[in-house]
DNA sequence: ATTCTGCCTGCAAACATTTGCGGAAATGTT
DNA sequence: AACATTTCCGCAAATGTTTGCAGGCAGAAT
């Protein structure tokens, strides 16, 4: 009798095809579907025996709870939106890639959404958070975002959500992002403690608060320091970065250039590389990086770390505290450090 | 009467807080939730007043469709699951930031997971999206993987799958990727064109397709050329390559070293930083990349250009073909150039 | 024989939405 | 005035799951 059970069920599993429910279950064991989801949750109101057949009729039928309905009763996802101005970049991919990976560990996935640096697109992108209705939303902001109203509502309709990176320089959100102040303050110090006496300091798009954070430290420090020359530029990706750096070395012919970002820094190296200048013999060459691009260049190009991946870690453990009970806004920052290349 | 309403109804609001129903939005109006839901979608049968009421209540409440709801009912989420080996790789961004663009212009979002280059979380990646019952999955397979009977069985299920860059080697399956054979034909033809003698081609994780495919036609062409030395040697990492770099160097002293992708490319550029050689005049390289990195070098590395971009792009037009209505399964080629840097 | 346990199971409501069907009221037609 | 038509709206079922409550039934205790 047994096996003609089998049979039967196995039959009757081809001819239901792929989608089976906790009622398609319940109907073949002639049971209710909720002695069924009882069943499979191990409740201790269904016989052993009952939770036996059912078991092995739902793996028969490879019976998936449906997320959509789990979803609508319990008004939870186990997603996470992660909002950033662009994907393919060396700091935000490795930011990703840790975030992913500490997210699944915890049961979370992420959905990831491109703002392109546009402040509409990023607005649009918080919409589509709320949308999908994600758990929470990790953001790096645009420049020129002009979200963080959005930010505020959706945070008082409980949605926990945290700046990575790029922060908005006011408001009470929670943060994490380097030790801005800290990297430019030892960048200005190994700057003094070489010696450099003409350095063309090149930063991103001064609209962002990483920006002003980085170049204010930085100068504050510099500015004690009357025998050095500062040239501060600011360029906005790799091109103009590059242009700086040669319209500089044909006018004020600088001992020293700072790069705030790897971009920057990939311009100013395709702008020496057009010279016969020798680093560091002729010039010398500082920059923020997560240490990948420095690697690839002879010498090694000297570098304060900023670790995408380190930030990734710490932002997505503490959104994951944060979801569990929401503590109070805090700015968390990760340190910094010198990491010597041969291009000091 | 009309301002005592909307004193009224603001006030009512606020005490409800964030999450506007139907169900709440008919209270409020003495309507039924039918009416209202027809009302928002602009059904004849209602009429333009309560419409008018319906939508400026609406409005005022913030009223969003609940989208676990709606996909409960659809049995759809608008969602994409896209599997890949690592985020953090100067390929996969550029695929993910250009599939994430066109998939959001179809108004389609993307859930990124990473298998670790591990088997067995490629198939749980796919377990997953079976989980949340993504509408489609992009996938790019980890070396060693067995997942292709789970992607027969969803498939079968009714979920579009489609391979992109790594994709299995038999099977019928969906697959968008660079045209291979082609890519390492122009490679071969142009090593012949520059009268190379001694070549170090250096391939990825034979266990891949992809380096299969590329080794193959390489050698196809420069077996029938006697008088060219060719050693052929494989790494997983960049490591790796930057070893066998060091090591042929010292023994066999190639005048060529071809790269078969970026992680290569690196690993040779870092061995060669530690010698005297000059780029192209004692050793020259051509690399398959998709630019980025060749073009921080000095001389620019020459390559075979394979776009993580246009890959993208491609891959998300044949996914959404494939949503409306399912082809048979097609294998698509994206064309190859070369690109000429100065390292040839 | 009756009441009391404890064990097992099912009913029904809830989550938010959509939609076929039917019904009431108002208007138009003869 | 009787009937047909149009306009507007609500009921109820369906999607799949979870869970408080209640009920049936067995055996045990009185």
């Amino acid at each position: 009798m047994f096996s003609v059970d089998k049979i039967l069920l196995s039959f009757t599993v081809q001819i239901m095809g792929q989608n089976a429910t906790l009622k398609k279950i319940s109907a073949q064991l002639n049971l209710s579907i909720s002695t069924v989801s009882r069943a499979l949750k191990n409740h201790p109101d269904i016989s052993e025996n009952t939770k036996r057949k059912v078991k092995e009729l739902a793996a028969l039928m490879e019976y998936e709870p449906n997320s959509y309905a789990i979803n609508l009763r319990t008004n939870k996802s186990r997603v996470l939106g992660l909002i950033v101005p662009d994907i393919s970049n060396m700091f935000n991919d490795s930011f990703i890639a840790a975030a992913e990976t500490d997210a699944r560990k915890s049961g979370y996935s992420l959905m990831i959404l491109q703002s392109a640096n546009d402040p509409q697109q990023e607005a649009e992108n918080l919409k589509l958070c709320k949308h999908y209705r994600v758990d929470g939303i990790l953001i790096s902001q645009s420049a020129g975002s002009f979200s963080t109203e959005l930010v505020n509502k959706y945070q008082e309709a409980g949605i926990p959500i945290l700046f990575f990176d790029r922060v908005p320089e006011s408001g009470n959100f929670d943060t994490v992002c380097m030790a801005d102040e800290e990297a430019a303050t030892i960048a200005a110090h190994t700057i003094i403690t070489y010696k450099k006496k003409n350095v063309l300091a090149l930063f991103g798009d001064p609209e962002l608060s990483i920006t002003k954070k980085r170049m204010e430290a930085f100068s504050r420090i510099l500015e004690k320091h009357k025998n050095i020359e500062t040239d501060i530029r600011y360029c906005i990706n790799s091109d103009e970065a590059k242009v700086h750096t040669t319209s500089a070395l044909k006018n004020t012919r600088p001992d020293h250039i700072f790069c705030m970002s790897d971009e920057i820094l990939i311009g100013v190296m395709k702008a020496l590389h057009q010279t016969k200048l020798r680093i560091p013999e002729d010039i010398s060459i500082l920059a923020m990086s997560n240490g990948f691009i420095p690697g690839l260049f002879k010498p090694e190009i000297s570098y304060i770390e900023t670790s995408g991946y380190e930030l990734g870690k710490l932002a997505m453990k503490r959104m994951l505290e944060n979801m569990d009970n929401k503590s109070a806004a805090r700015a968390i920052l990760l340190p910094a450090r010198l990491v010597e290349g041969g291009s000091l």
